[in-house]
RNA sequence: CGGGGUAUGGCGCAGUCUGGUAGCGCACUCGCUUUGGGAGCGAGUGGUCGUAAGUUCGAAUCUUACUACCCCGACCA
């Protein structure tokens, strides 16, 4: 990609409403733009990050025998009436009517609709286990969305529903998914938590949430300083106790002390047990012939949540520093006066096109700019390797080599193949 | 929904107190010169000052109502 030709508009400055740092990056980046309130529009280089957790959590989820369907975005008001959750649910359920004036609402959550689905084709425990997921767009009309995509009230979301014969089963299930999404943390390189949590209005019966720790977090969780313990707050404050009180106390699990940290919510697994299947008739045929309720578990990632969370955890005063597994390019090539000096273009475009078909992914810096000014956006988006070719090349053939993260910087390399070496290195 | 705040060109802001018909920086367009840390000179484009009503000879500015957005809180599979 020529940075001429991609419509990345970054930012000098950042836009008043933006208060926390990976809002106001993701809008100076480029990354996204706000439709309305807590609903974004995502450009093309905020999309292949989105994109490329999006793969990552598809690849673990396939890994894990789980299989992806497509459920739809608006829902009926009957299958909801069924688990009474058309009555329970507040407002941050939307609700509007079609031309025949049936009620429908779009879809926050779809455990109405996977265990209809279910309930309507899976006959006998031979079936079973059953993992479906999707990666769709979620609708929740929230009181009050804040920190652009971090809380927005359209997100993107992995949602996956396990379906067992017994509850042993399920256990099996939820520990496998707690498995997967650890992977997927790991393999994102964030730094993580697995929270003891409270099941909620979802109701069920185990429940953990995966929280990227940040100071900007919205959630307060008490960690262990010596284990890999984490409690959500809410579980250990008793009547009109404070936070800040729990600071220093004996962790709960015996080991250390506890140290309280904010951290935001990517991922939360259920145990939900017999409560929807009951609900909605969920039944299969056990090995003597006689009807069993399912039992299920569901299982969500925030996949918009997470390209939020990752910046949160990598940035500077410069800008993003992008993980390199979910960097929108991996390489950034700074052609100095591109425009002018044939000999600066010309290696810059071998040096694409070569990596390009080595497989990295590449954008060119071709425009008539200084090199303030493209180091500048190079630094606010993030690019991990940055490849700077100006008069150092045409005078010594020397070009420079810059790491992101400032702290593996390689500096001045005696020649083009110098640098196919490397990356053939970096490669392997 | 309670509390606080903001609304002037794509972005950041001044002008509002003390009414006189809109300005600055950046961005953008054209030309020339530039190109290793957000370039220079010259010439340009772009705004019914959030909406509506009112006061006034005259409203970005004063009054009233409304709307949108942001922050704190309550809420959150």
């Amino acid at each position: 990609m020529f940075w001429s030709k991609i419509f990345l508009p970054t930012l000098k400055d950042s836009p008043q409403d933006a208060e926390v740092i990976s809002h106001q990056l993701m809008l100076r980046a480029g990354m996204i733009r706000k439709v309305t309130s807590g609903i974004y529009t995502w450009l093309p280089l905020g999309l292949r990050v989105l994109k490329k957790i999006e793969n990552i959590v598809r690849e673990e989820m396939d890994a894990s025998g789980a299989q992806e369907v497509l459920m739809p975005m608006v829902q009926p008001r009957e299958l909801w009436e069924e688990t009474k959750r058309w009555e329970k649910m507040g407002p941050e359920l939307l609700r509007f009517q079609d031309r025949h004036d049936r009620d429908f609402c779009l879809g926050p959550t779809h455990e109405e609709v996977i265990t209809d689905l279910v309930r309507n084709n899976v006959k006998s425990y031979k079936e079973l286990p059953l993992n479906l997921y999707q990666i769709q767009t979620k609708f929740r009309d929230e009181i009050r969305p804040r920190y652009g995509v971090m809380r927005g009230r359209e997100f993107l979301m992995k949602d996956s529903y396990s379906f067992n014969i017994d509850k042993d089963s399920l256990n099996e299930s939820y520990l496998l998914m707690k498995e997967t999404y650890k992977k997927i943390i790991e393999r994102l390189g964030l730094e993580y938590k697995i929270v003891k949590a409270d099941s909620g209005a979802i109701g069920g019966d185990a429940s953990e949430e995966f929280h990227v720790l940040a100071e900007n977090g919205e959630d307060t969780i008490a960690v262990s300083d010596s284990s890999e313990f984490a409690i959500n707050t809410e579980l250990l404050l008793g009547e009109g106790e404070d936070i800040n009180s729990l600071q220093g106390k004996p962790s709960p699990d015996g080991t250390g002390t506890i140290e309280i940290r904010k951290g935001i919510e990517i991922g939360h697994i259920f145990q939900l047990g017999e409560i929807y299947a009951d609900a909605m008739n969920a039944n299969v045929l056990d090995h003597e012939g006689k009807s069993q309720t399912i039992f299920m578990g569901c299982y969500g990632i925030g996949i918009s949540r997470l390209v939020a969370a990752a910046i949160e955890q990598n940035n500077d005063d410069k800008g993003i520093i992008w993980p390199e597994i979910i960097a929108p390019f991996e390489v950034n090539i700074i052609a100095i006066g591109f425009g002018k000096d044939k000999m600066i273009a010309q290696a810059a475009i071998d040096i694409y096109d070569k990596l390009s078909s080595m497989g990295y992914e590449v954008i060119l810096d071709d425009r008539n700019d200084g090199f303030g000014t493209k180091m500048k956006d190079a630094e606010l988006i993030g690019i991990p390797i940055n490849i700077i070719i100006g008069k150092q090349y045409t005078e010594k053939n020397e070009i420079e080599l810059r790491h992101r993260d400032g702290q593996s910087s390689i500096g001045m390399i005696d020649d083009i193949e110098t640098i196919f070496e490397y990356f053939k290195k970096e490669n392997n």
